[in-house]
DNA sequence: CGTCGGCGTAGGGAAAGCGTCAAGACGGGC
DNA sequence: GCCCGTCTTGACGCTTTCCCTACGCCGACG
């Protein structure tokens, strides 16, 4: 199921996104202001952000921001200003369409599917070997009598998701710990040496948990 | 080179584009109405498509679909008609961006570039073979066992989204290093050698990595 | 034939990044 | 209130990577 964050505080305008999308197999989740929007894309990335600009927090400008700083994931902005120069400005700055309001929920829809028809379904299968041990994403258990803390796991998981990919220490931390931690990259270092100690077979030489220098980690299966 | 193929018969629109166009680095083809449009795109497919529904010969909406049913080109409408209806529908028939005349050609520039940003990133492409190892530009991988550090990865990008294309001395030390740099020539026969000794099969012979003497270095496929 | 500019190669010092040990801070359960 | 597991923070040695200098090669040119 593609999962669909709308920033946005009308109750109007979700309830009718909530109804369109839900016919045609989205998931919505909702946040009220810039600094949940990007909490909640951190905590759990979403395949879509709707964004309105007009937040009572911070200027959407740096939700975008914000947002492109460890993620790619698309962006359809809704903006009550038509001006191009913010329409450029905002493209610019990473989104990927611009709607003016008012605008037909139907348009919406139709822009949100157009968005997403071109991103790829990656399926995850929920069972995965590294070395000795076989975890279960989905049980949170993990074969051997090995147990992981949540902070653990909220790292694994990233990592399991993405295998053979490389996954940057913003990224990470950013999914992990939350955007104002882009720079704790100790939390890092520490975390992954539990995680190798507790499912390498030989923590000093990882062979599935690799470190890349000044980039981030990888999970190689 | 992007090619961006306009469907339009607009000399003002066709002269506006062309000049913004070519600054950032696109290629503009032009097709009058939609059987030359078919017709183009067929024999030499473009990466984008700008297309114009009010069209002389064949209504807009069956260009869109004579595209989609060869090629997921991206698509950019170009309308007069504002309703949500026809825009519902062309984005449904396949399009990308649907932008309702008038317009400001900065906005349409911007969309040009957020659409076909969206798809390098997420498209075919990515991947690239440099003799006898491929290169996944997204992954950060090499086949073969072989390692590269940041500041490889970040010369070796430049190169190969150019391929076949000059790039200048200035253009790499600047993207690379940064603009305090652009004298620093000896980092990039540094690090191209470094390159060159991981990925080529006879490094003092190179293939695909190729010195311009005076002028920059070229990543030939 | 010698000089010169541009290029490729090699190697070492400096700095940034990483892994590890250890101890303090925090919070929930008892 | 106390204990225990977990999360944060600090300190230190080690490895990787980067930056910089030096030198040899080659073709152009006078």
């Amino acid at each position: 199921m593609t999962r669909v964050l709308v920033v946005d505080d009308e109750p109007q305008l979700l309830r009718a996104l909530r109804i369109n999308l839900r016919a045609r197999d989205y998931d919505v989740e909702v946040a009220a202001d810039g600094t949940t929007a990007l909490r909640r894309a951190g905590a759990s990335p979403p395949d879509l952000v709707v964004l309105d600009l007009g937040l009572p927090d911070i200027p959407g400008i740096d939700v975008i921001h914000g947002l492109r700083g460890w993620t790619r994931v698309p962006i359809i902005v809704l903006s009550g200003r038509a001006g191009s120069q913010d329409k450029v400005e905002a493209l610019e700055a990473g989104a990927d369409d611009y709607v003016t309001k008012p605008f037909d929920i139907a348009e919406l829809v139709a822009r949100i599917r157009a968005v997403t028809r071109r991103v790829s379904v990656t399926g995850a299968g929920r069972r995965v070997d590294v070395g000795e041990h076989t975890v279960d994403l989905a049980d949170k258990t993990v074969t051997g009598g090995v147990h992981l803390t949540p902070t653990e796991w909220h790292l694994l998981d990233v990592l399991l998701r993405n295998p053979g990919k490389l996954i940057s220490q913003r990224q990470l931390l950013t999914a992990v710990w939350g955007p104002s931690y882009q720079r704790e990259t100790h939390y890092l270092r520490q975390y992954m040496a539990q995680l190798r100690r507790k499912l390498e077979t030989d923590p000093a030489h990882p062979r599935h948990l690799l470190t890349e220098p000044g980039m981030g980690y990888r999970f190689q299966p």
